[in-house]
DNA sequence: CTGTTAGCGCGTTCAG
DNA sequence: CTGAACGCGCTAACAG
């Protein structure tokens, strides 16, 4: 394999000329420079990352911590990748996948041995042990999720402010009385973002404007998500309007609508909130995606902003005073919140309405 | 950060003796290990991936290539990746994750820059162009699926026994009369592997059992291929059992079979070829799981094993020796190809039958 | 200005 | 167990 050397030799140079050709931190004449790339042709030549690594410090890689939920692959986990590593080589950077089939452990070995520059975390949970890990390290990172709580740049849907946007929309629509199908107990109890956040989100819709929104607490088991939603669908008055956060079982649940006789939207309008944008199945209904594209490209840029910031020293004293970059206090790191837009069909007005 | 000379420094030895005692590739005497253990504790190093990968030119990282066919997302392949990385790590291999939003232009880039190892493909098509500059700049690689052609080691799910078997089992449960919706047309007329190999093995089980199987081209637009689907179950005879390869619209294909007013298992058994395991959704029906996690096992193992075969020089001459490793003949490519196994509830018997 | 020389980054490994 | 060369590219300092 061609080095810098071989290609020096073949143009007739030094190995520092065909350096800076290729680097194009210096003038070099035109004659020089043909002949360097000529020969750089010839050989077909491409500098070694690692050696490129070793002496700047930077790997242009980033690492993505997949969350693997034990039996629980989600569908979202692996469009996120797909869309982050988009988004960072629109910056020049790879992408290292990590699981967390080894726990902590690889995002620690990953981080220690530089093999990235910065790490992205999918699904962030309260107290997530990732994010401990990495700020002991001080190493750079951003989340797709947000938690209030981790001193780490962050972007996500603004998932209060969706879930009152698809209560106001059916309020406008004529609904009066709907249910909120909230996510699953196990969400909630882990302090997810995302759970907690659109709960407050269709309580403060519901203060707002009057609406009677019930919430139904999704599980993750089908039968037991079924049976409640049977019964509140069924509880008098009977709700017009069916807002769904917990998306995986959507299928099951609509066959558990269909099953109580209520047709969609003709006596039930379904709205869904989070959905994955561009799938089969979620385009007759009306909705809030995902911004998952725009989530991607924010989180590749907040990770690479964060490296510089964080590469200094050891662990950050507790005494460190805030200041550029990411800092100590959650309120203070930077952040991309993204507002919700509705999409799909127009909302149906409840039956008897015209 | 600490480097090997911090840690040699801190336990009164040279440098090579560090790293000696990190590789255990000779001899230390027992207190000069003790001493250097603790200075590495103390310090907290780690050596540097960069700096041993420019010694050793190995990178252990794989280049994991996912097909981003434009719009449309496979849920199956965020499932690869997460299982391919979980099987890498295994062999103390990490995953850089690509797509083809570059083209070829990534996978080339990565592998002159030496980012990576060896490349496993997924999604590979006939003529794949991945697999043409792979070949050409003599990288390492393994496939997810195979065509044929490509002369690149390759596992795959025995499309062609895996149909005949859901045909033989059909047969078995006494259904004379079925149909089997095919891979989506453009599928076919790609070439991909599994649609050829599927429609094979329909056919073959057909002349062997002497069942009706008619074939249904299936097709990628949802109404196109309700329609197709709906003349077919009611064409004369009536078929009582439906083999499904083409997967990505099944809830909407079971919507077609239920508005033709056909019940499932009753009235009609519906058969899945290349499921994704653990999903929602599919439990219920008799299926053929796509082998994701033993699939993810071996690409790995066989990406990992072409290391060293394909690294020595140039792109491999045509004249080229058949000898160990990867050669140029398709046929003597390592493989590993997985025999089909039914799962989920027993195929349940045509209508009329006991 | 344009090109060259030399040292560095960090861990590995052979000869001593 | 140590010394020193080495893998490869970058870049500050120097020469023409």
């Amino acid at each position: 394999m061609a080095t810098i050397k071989d290609v020096a030799a073949r143009a007739g140079v030094a190995p520092s000329t065909v350096s800076y050709v290729l680097s194009g931190s210096r003038k070099i004449s035109e004659d020089t420079r043909h002949a360097v790339q000529a020969a750089i042709e010839e050989l077909g030549y491409h500098p070694r990352a690692s050696a490129r690594t070793l002496r700047s410090a930077r790997t242009r890689v980033l690492a993505l911590a997949a969350p693997r939920v034990p039996g629980a692959y989600r569908a979202i986990d692996g469009r996120f990748a797909i869309d982050v590593t988009d988004a960072a080589r629109g910056h020049g950077y790879d992408v290292l996948l990590m699981t967390d089939s080894d726990g902590v452990g690889g995002l620690r070995r990953v981080a220690r041995s530089r093999l990235a520059d910065a790490a992205v975390l999918m699904a962030v949970e309260d107290r997530d042990p990732r994010v401990e890990v990495l700020h002991e390290l001080g190493f750079p990172a951003a989340l797709l999720g947000h938690d209030d709580h981790a001193a780490l740049p962050w972007t996500d849907l603004d998932w209060e402010a969706a879930v009152a946007l698809a209560v106001r929309e059916s309020v406008a629509a004529g609904h009066r009385r709907m249910l909120f199908l909230s996510s699953a107990e196990h969400e909630v109890a882990a302090r997810r973002g995302y759970a907690l956040h659109g709960l407050d989100g269709a309580r403060r819709a519901a203060a707002e404007t009057g609406a009677d929104v019930r919430v139904v607490p999704s599980h993750r088991d089908p039968d037991i998500l079924a049976r409640r939603l049977n019964e509140a669908l069924t509880a008098r008055p009977v709700p017009t309007a069916l807002i769904v956060q917990h998306l995986i079982l959507l299928p099951r649940l609509l066959d558990t609508v269909a099953a109580a006789g209520l047709r969609v939207p003709h006596h039930l309008t379904v709205v869904l909130v989070g959905s994955l944008p561009d799938e089969l199945g979620t385009r007759h209904l009306p909705r809030i995606d995902l911004p998952v594209a725009e989530m991607s490209t924010a989180v590749a840029r907040l990770a690479i902003d964060a490296i510089g910031s964080g590469r200094d020293d050891g662990p950050p004293s507790s005494q460190e005073p805030a200041g550029a970059g990411a800092s100590t206090r959650p309120s203070d790191a930077p952040h991309h919140l993204i507002q919700p837009q509705m999409a799909g069909p127009v909302i149906a007005p409840p039956p008897g309405r015209p």
